[in-house]
RNA sequence: GCCCCCGUAGCUCAGUGGAUAGAGCGCAGGCCUCCGAAGCCUGAAGCAGCGGUUCGAGUCCGCUCGGGGGUACCA
């Protein structure tokens, strides 16, 4: 495994520093953090450290006095070749060239294996996503959380941790009953029955769908029971085309599930009452008029004022009595207590952050620490077709299909567009755009710069030129040196995505490596017979490049495509 | 009212508390006897406002204004 050059730089300066505070009797810079980052204009070098200005008042001495004795105690051997001083006290480090062109080889050599790491070794961390209602079909407007948890788990996954890719069903749930009344009344109409759905049913054709397929199967074999009973000999079969659904459509996006792990399973086996008790014994627990109320001082504070009553666990005079709240806190007991999940990770919506809340206050109840729950909320995505917004829920029967969208667009356009922008920010998804393969396409883009790469391969190829034996110290552009820099920085980026969790920066590094790449190929021929060491040294190069591209699109789920 | 997210170029958005804030689209102009022009090069243009913390703020904190989401029997 390689040690990404930031880390190696890292070391040098922490030691530095440690050498340097020894001789001149600095205290309190013991546990310092040794920051290294990369500068924005190249005349500071490649990494630079501002740990001289942050030690300035613990250390008592003048920045400049402090980075200057810190510089003096830096080794200038590879992979450093030069140490300054500047500004106000930054250290700037230039790295050795040919330390760097060495890395070319080196990064060809880890190849599939290039910027993984042990980071995450030990750990089990089950992420949880899209998890849409079973009550229909995926729509946009559960598309985004598929591409941000599937690639946010090959990176963790990547990083070493043990990866549970899990799709909640909420099988269970008030909207369920209401989907199964939904099918009920479809099914009625078919044999004729004037009936209209209920006001708070779901409109959408694929109910109807649903009712032919039980009509199909069945007959009038439920012709006779009442609507209710109906419903719910109807919910089950219906979740069951949800499920079906939304498993072949996260299959088009290229997500394969480990669990598709059902909320009717541990209310069955008598896990979800088990947890009502134990909250209660916690004394964390009210009840009023057939109500249970979910009461602690964190809820209470978040009220929105006096009348309300507080979080309802479960309400006893539903039939059956709904679990609302109850079931999702004995959901995440679950994951932590019975099925090993150190550390869960759920991709969220926007609309969830009130849910939450609720969660973090819960867990420590439950005696589990609360920071095991990390959830990335996401933004909604504005879908943007034909110049309208699309952005309509399930229940109106107006909605944009997920599987339309893959079908028209296909699964590596969806997956990079949903992962071009932070998931704090509001994605617009212009379908337009999406459907064009041209160079407005940033896909495309990218994709374009590794079909060159094996093009280039293919040439080499044909005139008999190949890399083998070649003097990686023959490229000495600036424009090869920036390539690599580039190229190196892969593992790095895995590293600051593990800790916080901007899966989109992969996008931004893919179009910023493409970017480089065709900068430089323009100017600077590969393949030449005129000059066939330096065709092999650039050959070289440009497969580092196709590493670490193909390994960027690949942890984001798309192709690489050799032509197109 | 309260809670969460956002406000960066005409548009869509990047930007781990560091030095001169970036990209794409759009606009203006240029580049294929030469490895793929789905490409490249040049140009104009920007941190919503006011305070604070800090050696240093687009980034952290507070307030104001503006946009999106939620507000607990949907989960």
């Amino acid at each position: 495994m390689l040690t990404p050059a930031r880390d190696l730089v890292a070391t040098a300066f922490a030691d530095a520093l440690a050498r340097a505070a020894k001789e001149r009797g600095w205290n309190g810079t013991e546990g310092a953090d040794v920051d290294v980052e990369v500068p924005k204009s190249p005349a500071h070098g490649d990494y630079a450290t501002s740990v001289a200005m942050r030690l300035a008042k613990t250390v008592r001495r003048p920045p400049r006095e402090i980075a200057d004795a810190i510089a003096a105690k830096v080794d200038t051997k590879p992979p450093i070749a030069k140490v300054e001083v500047a500004g106000g006290g930054f250290i700037n480090v230039r790295l050795d060239d040919a330390w760097l062109r060495e890395q070319v080889n080196a990064i060809i050599a880890s190849g599939e294996d290039y910027g993984r790491s042990e980071r995450l070794k030990g750990q089990k961390i089950q992420i949880e996503f899209v998890s849409a209602n079973p009550t229909g079909p995926l729509t946009v407007a559960n598309a985004r959380g598929g591409p941000l948890g599937d690639a946010l788990a090959n990176v963790i996954a990547f990083a070493g941790a043990a990866v549970q890719r899990e799709y909640y069903v909420e099988d269970s749930s008030t909207q369920v009953k209401r989907f199964g009344i939904s099918v009920a009344v479809r099914y009625r109409q078919l044999f004729g029955e004037e009936i209209e759905l209920p006001a708070d049913g779901y409109q959408g054709d694929y109910v109807k769908e649903i009712a032919a397929q039980i009509k199909e199967r069945h007959g009038a074999r439920y012709r006779d029971l009442g609507l209710e009973e109906q419903g719910k000999a109807f919910a089950p079969m219906a979740i069951d085309w949800s499920i079906a659904d939304a498993q072949r459509v996260t299959g088009k996006l290229g997500i394969r599930y480990d669990a598709w792990f059902k909320q009717s399973s541990f209310i069955e086996n008598g896990y979800l009452d088990e947890t009502i008790e134990v909250l209660r014994k916690r004394g964390v627990i009210a009840e009023r008029d057939g109500v249970v109320f979910f009461e602690t001082p964190e809820a209470a504070a978040l009220r929105r004022d006096e009348t309300e009553e507080g979080w309802v666990l479960l309400d006893k005079a539903d039939d059956p009595p709904a679990k609302y709240l109850a079931t999702d806190i004995a959901y995440h007991r679950l994951c932590f207590e019975k099925r090993g999940v150190g550390l869960k990770l759920n991709v969220w919506g926007a609309n969830t952050q009130y849910h939450l809340q609720q969660m973090k206050i819960a867990m420590p109840i439950l005696g589990i620490d609360p920071s095991r729950l990390e959830v990335v909320l996401y933004q909604y995505v504005h879908f943007i077709k034909e110049g309208v917004l699309t952005r309509i829920g399930r229940r109106t029967g107006q909605y944009l299909l997920l599987e339309d969208v893959l079908d028209a667009v296909g699964a590596d356009v969806t997956r990079f567009f949903m992962l071009q922008r932070g998931a704090d920010s509001p994605l617009e998804f212009d379908f337009e755009l999406a459907v064009q393969q041209s160079n407005d396409n940033p896909v495309y883009y990218v994709q374009y710069a590794h079909a060159r790469i094996a093009s280039i391969f293919r040439t080499a190829g044909e005139r008999g030129i190949n890399a083998d034996g070649a003097d990686v110290q023959l490229l000495a552009a600036p424009a090869e040196r920036e390539l690599i820099r580039l190229v190196q920085k892969l593992p790095e980026l895995l590293r600051e995505i593990v800790e916080h969790r901007g899966v989109h920066l992969l996008t931004v590094y893919a179009l910023e490596l493409a970017g480089a790449f065709h900068g430089f190929y323009r100017d600077h021929r590969v393949v030449d017979d005129a000059n066939v060491p330096l065709s092999k040294a650039r050959l070289r190069l440009v497969r580092a490049v196709q590493v670490a591209l193909r390994q960027t699109l690949r942890l984001i789920g798309v192709n690489a495509p050799d032509s197109m």
